[in-house]
DNA sequence: TTGAAAGCGGTACCAC
DNA sequence: GTGGTACCGCTTTCAA
């Protein structure tokens, strides 16, 4: 079932099937119509294979990630897929299960034409000059929760996570808490890192004393304990910022185990806005990060990568448009004034 | 950059080169080792869209999902990739964001060669005699939490909720508990109305008289209320069967909150083996469904199809093949033998 | 063990 | 407007 059978059967040449595909206004109505019928009773379908080769191009954008169990990505891939699906790429989802993945293993999956563009959600090893360059010159966007600190990767798309944390520890300020903790993850996390610094900024400015940090390993014993020690502090803790949303979801879970009302004896706000944040008892308050703008950001840049690479090797106006996204507080049941 | 100039750079045919990937051995040494100094001097790639084209494959399998955010999708990706990578296939997932796809949709996904075979973790709308006929002779394997009821899809990987809850309500008789109740979602869900099917068999088999289910709103206040009379029942049930993890977890919290022991005055049993199940207090005792070897078969069925798909329109070994997975009693801190 | 060459199914240039 | 045809890069048969 090719082209050429429905050339045959319409009468025409092969180039005029190829042409009611690709310019069926170059066609006369008559001509346009045998070749509909043909198509039709044949029920004949471009082979994919054959036109992604002649043209050089699989139209496909695969997004990296490395375990597709987080549940950020689908804020992500929601919004990507429509954007790329308007310029003509398909999103697929490639799920590593490796993390530090070496540049080569992008480089390859592009020279070898798997994909014409990246999105990489997976953090990278530190970059030499070479490798940095190459990078600048490869069809593929970097997204991740933080730009790495000490690194200027090249087309790189993130989030500001210090404003947003300000953001998150201003409202909980604003609101009347004086005496606010932060959780975070125990992880080396840059995201993390970065929220944890706002949140000490935010405290500091506002001149208020508790600027404590706690971090966390990630499982419902530790953070049961860690619960039961602010619940303790004095002078009394009124407020908790989570870095993540799941953090903060475990310590709702906590505190209503042992009975302990949210928000009224403590605020809880998290950070996110994650599927379940809504959900929690009493709802999350968290902070939004802008995937919608940050994702069309991202494709923008990249389909523009695909297109011009030979010549674009500036990137310098795409870097600056990064810092520009606004994230959002998304103000649900979790937090409120505290009791004096 | 293609296979020509290593083979002009090597001084030998592309045929040569050719080899040199496909079938190594057939070389001499010496024309190897020609060949691969080339290729590392080029830093040459094989054009994978010339090779699928030639090869008339994508070498890709798609898995098909409605939105990546299902936390339970994780499981199955974990254990697909290995295996398919091991025959030859590379594993992507697509998210449709829609529900009830067409059929014809993943026809032309696979007959415009996008993809070798799919992988569809969607619901598929009703079928006609003529669709399931069409549907049995495409390379696609379903998997669901449930097989549709009256409903005999092809290549159906699924799971024995049936049999899964009697192992669990066992589990409890055998442990002497002699009233027991079973909480069920209230949604319309084939699932776990087949678990509840399964748990009241397994009470009819053991003679026992409290076959009670009752279906519960998926929110706090609904399960307290049915946790109260529960407690409050004649003769006294010591005993719960959830028919989702979700909702065991949510009794053991009220039953926490109301100071009654767990498994001392009441065991709780639940349903999936969520991750959790082991984080709640106590440990939740639960089913595992075999992720692992449901995976395992979905790929080797799909691979089967891939291959064979001409010759095989009698699907019967295949179907009946699903029903021998075990599922796994999950045994944790939450049930005991009833104080007499 | 190697090379020559046909051809996979399209696209697009050039002629008419 | 339409047809003829070269060609994309690779695999594979056949012959040497």
């Amino acid at each position: 079932m090719s082209i050429k059978s429905v050339a045959k059967m319409a009468g025409v040449s092969i180039a005029t099937v190829s042409r009611y595909f690709n310019k069926p206004d170059l066609l006369k109505k008559q001509t346009r119509d045998k070749v509909e019928k043909a198509i039709a009773a044949l029920n004949y379908q471009p082979n994919t294979l054959a036109q992604n080769f002649r043209r050089g191009k699989s139209g496909l954008i695969v997004i990296v990630v490395y375990n597709i169990g987080n549940p950020l990505y689908e804020n992500f891939t929601q919004a990507i897929t429509p954007i790329a699906q308007s310029k003509g790429y398909d999103i697929l989802i490639k799920e590593t299960n490796r993390k530090n993945l070496d540049i080569k293993y992008y480089q390859d999956m592009l020279s070898s034409k798997q994909a014409d563009g990246l999105i990489v959600m997976i953090d990278l090893p530190k970059l030499d000059g070479k490798t940095h360059f190459m990078l600048a010159n490869l069809p593929i966007v970097f997204i991740k929760e933080e730009r790495p600190a000490n690194d200027d990767l090249p087309h790189y798309i993130g989030f500001d996570n210090y404003e947003a944390a300000e953001t998150a520890a201003e409202h909980l300020i604003n609101l009347g808490h004086k005496n606010i903790v932060c959780i975070s993850s125990e992880e080396n996390n840059t995201a993390c890192l970065n929220r944890q610094s706002g949140f000490i900024f935010a405290i500091q400015k506002a001149k208020l004393l508790h600027e404590r940090v706690i971090t966390v390993r990630d499982n419902a014993e530790a953070i049961e304990e860690v619960v039961n020690s602010i619940l303790q502090m004095e002078p009394k803790i009124t407020a908790i910022f989570c870095t993540r949303d799941d953090l903060a979801i475990e310590v709702l879970s906590v505190l209503k185990q042992m009975n302990i009302e949210v928000p009224k004896r403590i605020s809880v706000i998290g950070f996110n806005n994650i599927r379940y944040a809504a959900k929690t008892h009493p709802p999350l308050t968290t902070i939004e990060q802008p995937f919608a703008e940050i994702t069309q950001q991202a494709i923008k840049v990249l389909c523009e990568k695909i297109e011009n690479l030979p010549q674009t090797n500036d990137t310098e106006d795409i870097q600056n448009s990064t810092s520009t996204f606004n994230h959002r507080l998304i103000i649900r049941s979790s937090t409120a004034s505290p009791l004096i």
